[in-house]
DNA sequence: TGACCACAGTTTTTT
DNA sequence: ACTGTGGTCA
């Protein structure tokens, strides 16, 4: 062929190749083409960002690198480019396929490539398009977390690094017991050196992949104290988690990292396997990640990081925002594709947005435009105190509603948990159906780890953390006495906690307790029998609950509680089931691995119609129609902590841009003039943010910028105004109660008074306790158990029955 | 071993 | 204000 037939070629390719990703925008579609080489893409919040990366990934296993290259093969002839260069829509099944064929440069098989995010969510979701924009034969890209891959790669390496292939995983929690144990063995104050403080340090010291040992002789050099006790305190940390064969979080990172620099086969191996490299959010890597993605980058250099640094709101668990800043300078000649069109919000709500992010210096500069209507102005509403706010926001989600709204296109975002008591009262009281997503995860659970621990013991013996959870739960006679001797005995010979216990007859100063102990470890063995004998998980658990008397000990006291704690440990049961309805050869080990690394079981489900009232970290990536803002007060937002450092406020900013971006249509901006926090009430000022938004695209409501002069008094009635007619003022606080007294007289209550509450439904009175002209009353509600009112106040809305 | 009291701490969260 | 924890006592 010739010269001008291939440059004739690589065009037509190219061309039909892009016809293949009409659908995206000229900058999306750029960076799905842009194959080889290192590749930042920064995409905007709402640019579609996981668009483009699954039909990127796309692109690589139908076309390879076609898009990004000028080879042709030798295989191409004349009537070939004439054929693609004739090509028109539409196109017939077996057009399609030579086109296909001819166009594609070195396919990419989907096991060759890696694409790692930060949760399962993301991870899940990549698969899951994959599979169905493709085929089956997609799911084999992986898409995996940071800490899945990593697992799958140590599983088959460990000893290399001094592990066993079926080390353990601990957790937050579990660290933190270890850590608790070596500080008082080290016979510190707990005070002075609080286990999370040190760990947070050991966490630090592992993202710069410095050893316990150099950490100690640096510590040494020093001579300072408190440096010193804490490089011991990892020393002792490490040693016992491999003695326990265990690794926290870090670890599997950091031991992926050190494998892959040390053994020059395995890193070759990953390094050719993977022939390109997908990093999601860049923006939240730390050091060790990057040193993790580097390496398995370091063969073809195929490697494209997606973020946002202005999305970057981790800092304060180890991210680097310098990751992504930097990458150009680390990786030479690499391309920058940037995604600056926003699909999700209004010009409104992206004005706002884009005027408070560009207060930060440290960023890569992007401005998101988009093509969407102006949309209504953000609204910031000025409440008297944090229950007036709540009860703005309820009247207007039920002013949504009834514009037709779904419940469910309503977000309420805030900076803190804390901050949701006062906004669920009030949804209650107006019968608005919410869903909290975060605080206490079910695997966080007491008893739901009990349970675990029993699983991880008879996974692994040498599991001592988890042994002794688990050894007198439910009680069996073995106190901490019997257990510290056992301990002792098992430090003293350098074995495992259990081999002690299951030979208690070989040890003198056991005596006592030897047949408590066997029956324990009785129990273990003949439940380890079982799986040998290959009893299906579901049942093996079943037989788990019962023998060892746990399910048994809880229906003993039947308490509401532990009602609940039964339900929870039966529930760890459809989590058993569930995982051997997604894997080919479930295993216990299995299992708990993916227990270990797969934890936010409860995720916000999109399906049922609820309000959503989320932090606003929790909200990244997602999105909604109607989103509320509350607490924007100095002090709360931006935190107290954040006011005064230059680089927490910047990234309090970028929290506050992650939070605006997530509205579609309509954003609703709310800050008290007091807030009650921390049991005290304060006065509050508006967040500095505020001022930051450009006055055209917002428009003030409440305060005084409803009541005029009335500035600074009193008597607010916020409440009263933005309540359902039929809903009665709710109960208040005797000190802002003084201008604002209700008529309704107080009802005369007795104990054992049958009462019914608008907003608490009916009760019964507990007691009654005099205090002054007004008494306190201690009302057991059927729906939502016992609240304290004063008569009073709670007279206006409750009734005798 | 369990129940009760004093006391501190209290941003954000994934793996 | 609230909650979880750690210590003491029966």
């Amino acid at each position: 062929m010739t010269e001008e037939l291939i440059s004739r070629f690589v065009v037509a390719r190219r061309k039909y190749i892009e016809s293949q990703f009409h659908n995206l925008n000229p900058m999306q579609r750029q960076a799905v083409l842009t194959t080889d080489g290192p590749l930042l893409l920064l995409a905007g919040a709402g640019s579609g960002k996981t668009t483009v990366l699954i039909n990127r990934i796309a692109n690589l296993i139908r076309f390879g690198c076609a898009s990004d290259s000028n080879l042709v093969p030798d295989t191409v002839e004349e009537e070939d480019v004439f054929f693609l260069e004739q090509l028109q829509e539409p196109l017939s099944d077996s057009d399609r396929r030579r086109a296909d064929y001819l166009c594609a440069l070195d396919p990419v098989k989907p096991w060759n490539i890696i694409a790692v995010t930060f949760t399962n969510k993301a991870a899940n979701e990549l698969k899951e398009r994959l599979v169905n924009m493709l085929s089956p034969e997609a799911g084999e890209v992986w898409a995996m977390t940071f800490h899945s891959a990593c697992c799958r790669i140590l599983r088959r390496y460990a000893e290399l690094v001094g592990y066993t292939g079926s080390f353990t995983i601990y957790d937050t929690a579990d660290s933190e017991r270890v850590m608790k144990d070596i500080i008082k063995e080290m016979g510190l104050d707990d005070k002075t050196f609080p286990a999370k403080y040190v760990l947070s340090i050991i966490s630090r010291e592992k993202d710069s992949m410095t050893s316990p040992e150099t950490l100690l002789s640096r510590a040494e050099m020093s001579g300072e104290f408190r440096a010193l006790q804490v490089a011991r305190a990892y020393n002792k940390y490490q040693t016992r988690l491999k003695e326990n064969n265990a690794v926290d979080f870090d670890d599997i990172i950091l031991l992926t990292v050190r494998l892959l620099q040390e053994n020059e086969d395995v890193r070759a191996y990953y390094q050719q396997k993977f022939r390109y490299v997908l990093v999601d959010e860049y923006q939240d890597t730390n050091h060790l990640q990057y040193l993790l993605t580097s390496l398995l980058a370091g063969g073809y250099e195929n490697i494209c990081v997606v973020g946002d640094d202005d999305q970057s709101i981790y800092r304060f668990r180890g991210a680097t925002i310098e990751n992504i800043l930097d990458f150009e300078k680390q990786y030479r000649g690499a391309r920058v594709i940037r995604l600056e069109q926003n699909y999700r919000s209004t010009q409104s709500i992206l004005n706002a947005a884009n005027g408070v992010i560009a207060h930060n210096m440290g960023r890569k500069g992007k401005r998101l435009w988009t093509s969407n209507p102006q949309g209504d102005p953000v609204v910031v509403y000025e409440a008297s105190d944090e229950r007036a706010e709540a009860s703005y926001v309820s009247s207007q989600i039920l002013a949504g509603q009834r514009r037709g709204k779904a419940m469910k296109d309503h977000a309420i975002l805030y900076r803190t948990n804390a901050q949701s008591n006062a906004l669920e009262y009030d949804l209650k009281r107006n019968g608005i159906p919410y869903r909290i997503i975060g605080g206490t995860r079910f695997f966080d659970r007491a008893e739901v780890k009990d349970m675990l621990a029993y699983l991880c013991v008879i996974n692994n013996r040498s599991d001592d953390l988890r042994l002794k959870r688990i050894i007198n739960n439910p009680p069996r006679g073995l106190g901490p006495k019997a257990l510290d001797t056992a301990q002792r005995l098992a430090t003293a010979e350098g074995k495992p906690l259990y081999e002690v216990v299951f030979h208690p007859d070989a040890y003198a100063p056991l005596e006592k307790s030897a047949t408590k102990f066997k029956n324990f470890t009785q129990i273990i063995e003949g439940l380890a029998q079982l799986l040998v004998a290959d009893m299906p998980l579901p049942e093996f658990y079943e037989e788990l609950m019962l023998r060892t008397r746990y399910a048994q000990m809880l229906q003993e006291k039947p308490t509401e509680e532990n009602k609940t704690r039964l339900e929870n440990i039966r529930e760890l049961k459809s989590s058993i089931l569930s995982y051997m309805e997604n894997t080919q050869q479930p295993t216990l080990a299995g299992f708990l691995e993916e227990i270990a690394l797969y934890t936010d079981l409860e995720e916000y489900n999109a399906s049922d119609d609820a309000v959503v009232l989320m932090t606003m970290h929790s909200a990244k990536g997602l999105e909604f129609p109607n989103v509320f803002l509350v607490g924007f007060e100095d002090g709360l937002f931006p935190g107290m902590r954040s006011i005064g450092d230059h680089e927490e406020m910047e990234e309090e900013r970028r929290l506050c841009y992650v939070a605006i971006t997530r509205a579609k249509q309509n954003l609703t901006i709310t800050h008290a003039r007091s807030r009650m926090l921390y049991g005290r009430t304060a006065a509050a000022m508006p967040s500095r943010f505020l001022r930051e938004i450009p006055e055209d695209v917002m428009v003030k409501k409440g305060g005084y910028h409803t009541y005029g002069q009335q500035s600074c008094g009193d008597n607010f009635t916020y409440t009263a105004r933005y309540t359902q007619p039929q809903v009665a003022p709710r109960p208040d606080f005797a000190s802002s109660m003084a201008s604002n007294t209700p008529k309704t007289p107080m009802l005369e209550l007795n104990r054992g008074d049958m009462v019914s509450h608008t907003a608490f439904g009916t009760g019964v009175v507990l007691s009654v306790m005099k205090m002054g002209g007004d008494a306190l009353l201690e009302i057991a509600f059927d729906q939502i158990g016992t609240k304290k009112l004063m008569a009073k106040t709670a007279s206006a809305h409750m009734k005798k029955l």
